[in-house]
DNA sequence: ATTCGAAATGTAAACGCTTACAAATGCAAT
DNA sequence: ATTGCATTTGTAAGCGTTTACATTTCGAAT
């Protein structure tokens, strides 16, 4: 019962082993580079000691942590676990540990994390959306740690990217559900100061509207935070004041669950009385009835891909290259044609 | 434009601030022991350099790294999500970071991760449920981190716990539910093993059903995985082998939306032909129709306390204490009585 | 003016690794 | 046996903090 004060360390281990602190560094690193002899007297003294190297240690020598960070907005709900677990699982396969960080949508958190990250050695970061204050961005350049943004494309921007242009994904499906005959719009969005996601979306649903000739400033827009509730608030308070809407494009599925559950709130039936549309596709689109017509994300393929380029930015030490993911419509059953009836109404 | 190769040291402030790397230290960690006169110097030669102190250096030296790990089994869905962010807030609040690592169910990938935190230096960890491999225990006392379980509570366990009597809870709601007359009963539980929570909750439904004299035997149960699909096919083929079921328990809400998803795919109204209960009331029971009948667990509070605990284990050296959180019954519409048309059925 | 204790600051030794460089070893060719 | 080169191993200097201990400074009391 060695009943040890301390944890052991790398000298415990040499000393056991009978070797020097270097062999033993280098059977953890590098194993290839004993002999068979030694490797096996090393590992079984760690083994027997219950040895575990000391990470702070290890990264101050080798100035490596092999640690990536996220700032995601929220772990609340679904919208970035998929992506991020196949960040993840890249990572992984790579020998990179994820650290993971949300700001619960407050921007100026956000600030504090990186620093935070980066005071803990992560040799990159990944970010969501371009949107946020440059001095946070030149810091990064100081410190000389790689920034990759995700979930948003945009070749404009200085930050390389690997994601998805909210902005055509947007306009391409609102075109596709209002050539159904809407002509009343109402929109339910994420709060879209200092988030370029929604901001874009929300442009998007514009450029459809200027597309079927329709006055883009007649769109009634609503925006809220992140959640159920909100969207089902939201969702009442458009139909409140805009009775003979038919159509409620949502920035996001977690908003049009929400307005689903207004409605129902509300006695309207989806899609007969008033359409409804999400956005990202994650699972909870098709637990909802009627299940929702949305624009689907590739979040498997974009986290993998993130991880890749953001690996090769650090192991290469070269600038990233940005990237553009195709999003595709899922029809499902929240949208319907605008009827004779209805337009009557 | 002090194009700098490296990233500025404690070295760099006390120099350019004129003093000493200790004076420099103490202006980060006791700031009181300074002079004002001295620890504006010190801030303005911080503030002036974007000096950011170097964690592993910090947690080498101090032996503290005040952080904390959180090992879960999933990110996926919303279950941990909200207790994990009060832990979270709370551990913010006494100054501590959380580090959060998954499993995605996956029990073997755990103890990898526990060691990862430890190596890191995690000064405590919280952890969901008992159920583990005993090694795994042994590890943690043997490096002395504290370990504090949750989202169960058992006092006959060597490790402390903050949560919720699991097998209790469903009993009560067990018994509450079966009172309206069901004998067909059947029931969908993630998967039990290595997981005493669902264990537990199996055993609550066959205590129910012992009260009500049924035997616990002829409960139809069906073990899977974690997600909304799964649920729904549980729910299917639980249904084709024994279609006069009139009540589905599932062991969770993700598990019972996804059942409500399976019975609408078959054409089933719930609860007019079948009743469904889910387990945990997190935000998704509410956005299904009908909306969940449920178990509600104290996820703030129980992250909170969680977060309260284990600081004082770390920071007074001390055993934690177990406690035990109530948890209460939501009845919204997815219950119904069992009725002479359909017990004729 | 001195003296003394408290308060502020400085000095330097850890902390547990990695790695450049030096030394030792082994093996093949002579 | 010797030599030379490649391979394996060892030595020791950092890496950027914290903190015990030593020293200096300051102000109050004499």
């Amino acid at each position: 019962m060695p009943a040890n004060e301390t944890a052991p360390t790398l000298d415990d281990v040499a000393r056991m082993a009978g070797v020097s602190t270097a062999t033993v560094s280098r059977c953890l690193n590098d194993p290839d580079k004993l002999t068979k002899d030694t490797r096996m007297r090393v590992l079984a003294a760690i083994d027997k000691l219950g040895y575990t190297p000391n990470f702070a240690a290890r990264s101050m020598a080798a100035k490596r942590t092999f640690t990536i960070g996220a700032i995601i907005p929220t772990m609340e709900n679904a919208i970035f676990a998929r992506g991020l677990q196949a960040f993840q699982e890249e990572l992984d396969r790579r020998g990179y540990t994820l650290l993971v960080s949300s700001t619960a949508y407050k921007t100026d958190a956000e600030e504090k994390q990186i620093r935070n990250l980066v005071a803990r050695g992560a040799d990159g970061l990944l970010v969501i959306g371009h949107d946020r204050d440059p001095a946070i961005y030149d810091y990064l350049k100081q410190q000389r740690v790689p920034v990759l943004v995700t979930w948003s494309y945009d070749k404009a921007e200085a930050t390389p990217s690997i994601g998805f242009d909210n902005r055509a994904a947007m306009r391409v499906f609102a075109e596709k559900v209002l050539a159904l005959g809407h002509r009343r719009i109402g929109m339910i969005s994420s709060t879209s100061a200092q988030n370029d996601r929604a901001r874009m979306r929300i442009a998007g649903v514009r450029d459809a509207m200027e597309t079927h000739g329709l006055e883009p400033d007649t769109l009634d827009l609503i925006e809220v935070p992140y959640t159920f509730d909100d969207g089902a608030d939201a969702f009442i308070t458009l139909m409140r004041r805009n009775p003979e809407t038919t159509i409620v494009l949502c920035g996001s599925d977690v908003l049009a669950v929400g307005a689903i559950r207004g409605a129902r709130l509300m006695g309207l039936r989806v899609p007969d009385d008033v359409s409804i549309t999400g956005f990202d596709d994650i699972e909870l689109a098709q637990v909802t009835s009627p299940e929702l017509t949305t624009v689907h994300v590739p979040h498997h393929t974009m986290g993998q891909m993130a991880a890749a380029e953001l690996v090769a930015m650090i192991e290469e030490k070269r600038e990233g290259v940005s990237q553009k993911l195709a999003t595709t419509i899922v029809e499902r059953g929240s949208v319907a044609a605008i009827t004779k009836t209805k337009t009557g109404g």
